[in-house]
DNA sequence: AAGTTGCTGGCAATCGGTTGACAATTTCTA
DNA sequence: TAGAAATTGTCAACCGATTGCCAGCAACTT
């Protein structure tokens, strides 16, 4: 009975409408712009006015209309952010990053993701920009012309992908593939396989094209291996071609990978490190929890997320910042590596 | 060198303004009120008209500026969803939902976290409501009052919680939970333990009020430990009191907690499930992964979500939705489970 | 033929802020 | 003490849509 005259109370209540700078303006008896510098432009105002609009201001429980003042000024103090996959764990970090810098400058951010598809990823970023200062594309799987098309509406950057006249934020993924591939080698292994990611990523180019290189000068046979999706299904669904290829070690695409491959070699027998060493990307959440657990080459994505954010208020403030540094990445050593058999 | 021309071409590049509806009846040689009912009230204008004004939008490439549409109607086409901790995997499929509904609906979500902080919550709550249309909070942790003053605002929909007067989507743990004690009991457990979560969860209130009384009600003891943080961490940390409580089985708050402990106990040399069982809620990803993959009461995760955002979309129409029945959930048996040992 | 009705489209006010220009007032300078 | 300079607050236009009201016109009634 209680509850339902409770439901029936907040539902009915005809909410009332939040202040306005004009309720201040009538309070204190000053004008709306007034009011607007008061809060804006802190000193314009003779200190007392100031202080007299503030506490009117507080004592209304004034917040201001961000749409309202969006008109004028164009300016809606949101990012927009879009991944590729929001349920790839190895987003958590960066959009953490990203949301404490955002929320240490008082921004807002619209988080979405494309779910692997480029005309989705396009048609989000599309409705995004109506509403935001500026975007944060990750991991991008548009086409170079398509992400320049975008910047020329509202400030963009983005982030595992280097697009020409494009502001970015790569980590380098260099160092970490050295050291797994040395380890790799110390241990006897001549004979390994890149699992690859999605063709449209960039970030999948760069982890090939660094394997091969360094596979290469290093005078180990590597092959690429395809695999249909970016997932725990598109690692197990690789399982057969891995076998098939002969190699006494795999460096997958990414972690999710990497952990579909590791669970359906289990399930098959196939003893993992003993007969086949497996390497990530990323460091996800869960990578240490498999027996073996999943070594792996760590990105800084909570970097990843605090620069993007960064980069993309200088671009917004129309500021010159010159690109910075590529991020290193690190290889965490785990048990899902182990000598290759002679 | 071609490079840095770019940049300087990209960065430079005056960024022309949006076509507006202004443009749209100066091409066409209307009132801008027409074109506005061109594009909003199909029918309402004689066809051609209707059909020259929407050749000349869609030639200029116009959008809608949601923030100018926001000013006179109050509706700003965003909802915002409010998670406890996004780095909890098991807001995935909640997220997901959520987000299918509101792209499906045209709607556009916010997504944002408290970081298990009610301080912080009721900040980011009242940030984010000056600027959407109604607000879905999954696992408040604020106090009943401070939501329903919440509430008074903009309309507001609980997720995994139960407030007086507040449209709620709510799981119903009981399934689960029955069905995993009916297995502990025929295994021969008599003394189990809940690892408790955070107080302010109304979702721990009911995971350990229905173990408790169908523990008791089957005569089997039961206890409540203490954990301080709903995470692995915190998990881990309990793994000492877990022990000295000198149970056979623990049903923990949630997976993270469980993945925590369950590591600690191989590290431990404590054997799982061999001297001890272990039970998590949610289904997050990962549980599969570890040895023993662990056994835990899956919830209806995106179809909260999906409830949820469509709830809070009558709630903001008006619309006098009656509640829904809970939803069930239910046990997935994984081998982290077995006999007691007598 | 006068009156009704229905369809089209324009006018103008409005949402809640922001901001350049300016007037009024005070303070400072010589 | 007159005149210049600085300070303080108001006016009014503007951002880009939406919408109630109304007028013009054609077709239909009776």
């Amino acid at each position: 009975m209680e509850q339902s005259d409770a439901a029936i109370r907040t539902r009915g209540a005809e909410r009332k409408a939040p202040p306005t700078i004009y309720d201040i303006a009538r309070l204190t008896g000053v004008s709306p712009s007034t009011v607007s510098r008061a809060l804006n432009k802190p000193g314009r105002l003779n200190a007392q006015t100031e202080r007299r609009i503030r506490d009117a201001a507080a004592e209304l429980g004034y917040r201001i209309n961000p749409m309202a003042r969006a008109l004028p000024t164009g300016k809606t103090g949101t990012l927009g952010l879009l991944v590729s996959d929001i349920t790839n764990p190895a987003y958590f970090d960066l959009v953490r990053g990203a949301e404490r810098v955002a929320s240490e400058t008082g921004m807002t951010i619209v988080f979405a993701d494309s779910q692997e598809s480029p005309e989705l990823e396009r048609a989000t970023a599309e409705r995004l920009q109506t509403s935001v200062d500026g975007l944060l594309l990750v991991g991008s799987r548009l086409e170079d012309h398509q992400i320049q098309d975008l910047s020329s509406v509202k400030p963009l950057v983005v982030v595992n992908r280097l697009v020409e006249g494009i502001p970015a934020v790569i980590p380098d993924v260099r160092p970490g593939i050295t050291t797994a591939l040395e380890l790799l080698r110390e241990a006897g292994h001549r004979r390994i396989a890149y699992l690859a990611g999605p063709e449209a990523s960039w970030m999948n180019g760069q982890r090939w094209q660094n394997a091969f290189e360094i596979a290469v000068e290093w005078d180990m046979s590597i092959v690429e291996i395809k695999s249909n999706a970016p997932t725990r299904e598109g690692g197990a669904e690789a399982f057969g071609r891995v076998k098939a290829a002969d190699v006494s070690a795999v460096l997958a695409y990414n972690d999710l990978v990497a952990l579909g491959l590791l669970r359906e070699c289990r399930d098959h027998g196939l003893d993992v490190p003993g007969r086949l060493s497996i390497i990530g990307f990323d460091d996800i959440f869960g990578a240490d929890l498999p027996t073996p657990a999943l070594s792996t080459i760590r990105m800084p994505l909570a970097a990843l997320g605090e620069r993007g954010i960064r980069r993309l208020l200088t671009e917004i403030d129309g500021g010159e910042s010159e690109d910075e540094s590529a991020l290193p990445t690190e290889f965490v050593g785990r048990e899902s590596i182990a000598a290759a058999k002679s």
